[in-house]
DNA sequence: ATGAAAGCGCTAACAT
DNA sequence: ATGTTAGCGCTTTCAT
């Protein structure tokens, strides 16, 4: 058995309960008892039980991450870069960050994750789009929540989310900058929150130039963003417009199509068409020319919302509050003046 | 409050203990206050705390993760992958897992992370390799121990490793299988167990095909086995020997910059030069052309070593056994037939 | 300034 | 088959 309370008050011939003082630091004990239990402490190398404190204080010292299933299984790893960050804040204070999956599918007669249910976590970061019956069942309970890259309906705790509109701007600005008049935009599902954002910070960024909005060399029906459906994208916009001297692919991997296609096609990168990305995956580097993009850091997300999650335990506050993580604009190779 | 156990004792007219052992599964209980008791547990939603259960079972239902920070902040995201293979596997059991990072310069001033300190963990989980002070210090806290990516000295707990010797055999073979006989192995810094053993796959590949071992064409100075190195090795090999046809590099990031080194000087890949790598990194898709390699499956190492690490802990026994995950050879584009 | 004692929610002897 | 009760290792009134 490990080293107890007890076994500190018996050898430093006080009560636990002047233990308990001197180790929560309150300064009812006198100086001399005080350094006479530190000493005992230290000799026999005492650690207060985190089972025992936790149970009698109602806390844990945990933290729930909860995210779908599929999002933690993603190929590309957005949604665990997100975990990463949230794990790495934490391991700067004295929480720790449980895990947990939902199935994607979830639906009413789902059980909820069992750090709820054993009440093993003092508040609650929710990554990523959850089902809606999954939030309704959360929100019975009285616990801290966050919610990062993702903004529930009917909104009333703290958000984290990236700035997807200045992003866009930066993207298009950037091409603008480099002389460019004819930007195609190729995205995604547009009732997407992160898409549609990324189409304003366009939009706003042509209006800002006085450039006009040509609806014609916009995609925005792909129904998932990603390289195959890039590739598509910029054949149908490509045989249909011959002007086009730049593109704004709405994140990397649909870049990384249009990449394709236009090599595919005879068009020199960034010679005829300027291209830009969203993200800043990995692969980025390597490609060629090197995608230039706007870098979103997925680690700072986490540990944003992991300091926000942090606050209003402490607080006992849960203000509905908007966070916005700034990006970056990455200028690389497959953008270049006209 | 939530719901304790009393409440369900009340309501059930039994005792709590009736009640835990219902919860239980205890067979000492009579098929009918058995039903009475779960209709009661229904009707209330209980569910047992589990901070109450870890203080009087003595157990925590957690199991810690531990490595360097250096580790856990790597641009190539290694150990984070066995990390959340780890954490994968760990949702589909009862058991969380604890992440804890050390100091890389970790001595016998710096104190154990706060779960072993704590007793928040019920086994240990070490991903890499770690100070040996830190090493000595655990082995003194009756923990199961369970390494994995690293074979601590004086082992005598499970370890999980890759199969690198089969790796470097599987590259050379393929290798040899395509025609080439002038073969250059690039490594890194030849100390490191798993550099040694994929050179030792090799050498034992180019043994049974008879052929013989030329010294000159092998490369295992480089300190770090990174892209820049690569690069660098490949100059100082094949400027000095011309007759090369193939390259097995250590790992995926000396392949690239090996390809680049022969592209900036002319060399075609894979017409002139054949290049299989190790790791099987995101990126090696993009490349042009794509690489071969050696698949390392991150992800089940960490499940693995979670799975041992359960096992452990539920049979109480921590024999020494070497569990090797194996590879898998991806034949892409950077390879061919001569 | 310190101690005694109750209690956090559960489990497991030990009784009945 | 079920109940009583003593802890698990702490914190926290309430006394002294």
């Amino acid at each position: 058995m490990a080293v107890t309370i007890k076994d500190v008050a018996l050898k430093a011939k006080v009560s636990t309960a002047t233990v308990s003082l001197v180790i929560n630091g309150n300064n009812r004990i006198s100086p001399e008892t005080k350094r006479k239990v530190l000493k005992v402490i230290k000799e026999l190398d005492y650690h207060p039980s985190k089972s025992a404190r936790d149970l009698v204080s109602q806390k844990t010292g945990n933290i729930g991450f909860l995210l779908t299933d599929d999002h933690f299984l993603r190929t590309e790893p957005f949604y665990t870069r997100i975990f990463l960050g949230s794990e790495f804040e934490a391991g700067n204070t004295n929480y720790y960050i449980l895990l947990a999956t939902v199935p994607s599918t979830y639906n009413n007669n789902n059980s909820l994750p069992r750090f709820i249910l054993e009440r093993s976590i003092d508040g609650l970061i929710v990554a990523g789009k959850v089902p809606e019956e999954l939030l309704s069942k959360l929100s019975e309970y009285k616990l801290p929540l966050t919610f990062v890259d993702y903004k529930p309906e009917r909104q009333k705790y703290p958000v984290v989310l990236i700035d997807n509109i200045h992003g866009g701007l930066l993207a298009t600005n950037h091409l603008i900058e480099y002389g460019h008049k004819k930007i195609a935009f190729i995205g995604g599902d547009i009732s997407h929150p992160s898409i549609r954002d990324r189409l304003t910070g366009y939009t706003r960024a042509l209006d800002n130039a006085g450039i006009n909005f040509n609806k014609n060399i916009i995609h925005t029906i792909s129904p998932y963003p990603d390289r195959q459906n890039g590739y598509d994208a910029a054949k149908s916009i490509f045989t249909k417009n011959k002007n086009i001297t730049a593109v704004f692919a709405c994140n990397d991997a649909m870049a990384i199509g249009v990449m394709h296609y236009l090599k595919d096609n005879g068009y020199s990168i960034p010679d005829d068409v300027s291209i830009i990305g969203f993200d800043d995956v990995e692969a980025d580097l390597l490609l060629d020319p090197p995608l230039s993009t706007i870098r979103v850091p997925k680690f700072d997300l986490g540990a944003e919302a992991f300091k926000i999650m942090k606050e209003s335990i402490q607080n006992k506050e849960t203000k509905s509050k908007i966070v916005l993580v700034p990006v970056e604009l990455i200028i690389r190779k497959s953008t270049r003046k006209i």
